[in-house]
DNA sequence: TTCATTTTGTATCGATCGTTACAAAATGGA
DNA sequence: TCCATTTTGTAACGATCGATACAAAATGAA
């Protein structure tokens, strides 16, 4: 056998996940991930063959331990409605505690990278797929539940929840203010056919 | 008198913001916008003080030839409601026809500086702000015309539609998508406060 | 203990980064 | 025509870019 690895390549993903996603693709340098992860610039090419392929891991790893995970947490609440609207002032929480504030790997790398490449285009796409899929069955929840009318279009208010939460994250990044933010998110949740009693 | 300079300075800001739009702030080398300009790097450190620089007044030519435009060609129509329609329609065409397709050089530079740069962000602060009056002018107009309830609270729709619009920007960068987006302008319309006759 | 195999650390590769020094070229005023 | 001033072209600066060569270190199998 040969000598074992002395890193979790989890961990390696999640150190240059923040890094990526605080200062993008291209304003990463391979010597800014040797300092995050701790590895050397070998160790690094050893696991991964190059700096893009190490951020087609992280993409990865970001929809799943950061989109799945808030979906799972925020998304499946019994009270489909509050769930809902609790994912959406969270992101206020997520990109505020961070310093800098950070928005959204996926929405970062759509505007700097997925026009010209066609393979982080269907990442993204598959993370923001999972997104929608979530928001569908969290809004059939809340039909189901008498919270919006029966007639709801559970798949064109998904993309429309989409649509809106990368507004709100643009918007954050350029308004951190999170009186601002929750107006906003009045609005969206206000805009949905909710079904008055 | 001195030697005059052989280019107009807001050919060459139009030309180096069609790069920096394209592969961003930091995928925009000196060399590429000197391949774009035709000018050298002298001429261009001479006028520029740096890429920095050059960077901000590129935004400022932004703000001026592309979003003011794009409110004066749009949402000042006499027909309030549809000419807000058209704006949002026109952003697929304005994404689309660029090869490869470009979104929006304030939503691109929130994603990608504005966190880390408190000038960068002030001058996103004011192009949005141009956008979210004119919209609030053109939802005011749409009252007035008895095309929306009059109870409408303008100012907040209108910060709604600058929400709506920025998500527009992200979802058509990964969705490059004619159909995909006019489903979406027509959720982001519907869910106006609309008067029915 | 030897060996085949993989990881690690060091040191550096050629290319490109943003920027600048310097002198020739181009102007209107004196 | 000569001068002061600014722009331009050439050439290159030190720093950093992504990536790699190479050998020492570390493992389990034989």
């Amino acid at each position: 056998m040969a000598r074992p690895s002395q890193f979790r390549e989890s961990d390696v993903l999640t150190r240059a996940m923040l890094v990526f996603w605080q200062h993008g693709f291209a304003g990463t340098s391979v010597r800014h991930l040797e300092q995050a992860t701790g590895l050397t610039a070998s160790s690094l090419y050893n696991r991964f063959d190059s700096k893009e392929a190490l951020f087609a891991s992280v993409l990865d790893h970001y929809i799943i331990k950061v989109v799945q995970w808030r979906i799972d947490r925020y998304l499946c609440a019994d009270d489909a409605l509050a769930g809902l609207r609790r994912f959406f002032d969270s992101t206020y929480d997520y990109i505020s505690q961070q310093r800098p504030p950070m928005a959204c790997l996926l929405a970062n790398t759509a505007l700097e990278k997925s026009a010209t490449d066609l393979a982080v285009r269907a990442q993204l796409d598959r993370g923001l797929a999972l997104l929608e899929d979530a928001f569908a069955d969290c809004l059939q929840r809340a039909v189901q539940a008498g919270q919006l009318r029966a007639d709801c279009d559970c798949s064109r208010w998904a993309r429309h929840l989409l649509l809106c939460l990368q507004g709100v994250l643009v918007d954050s990044t350029i308004h951190p203010d999170h009186a601002r933010l929750s107006e906003l998110v009045d609005g969206v949740m206000a805009a949905l056919p909710l079904l008055q009693h």
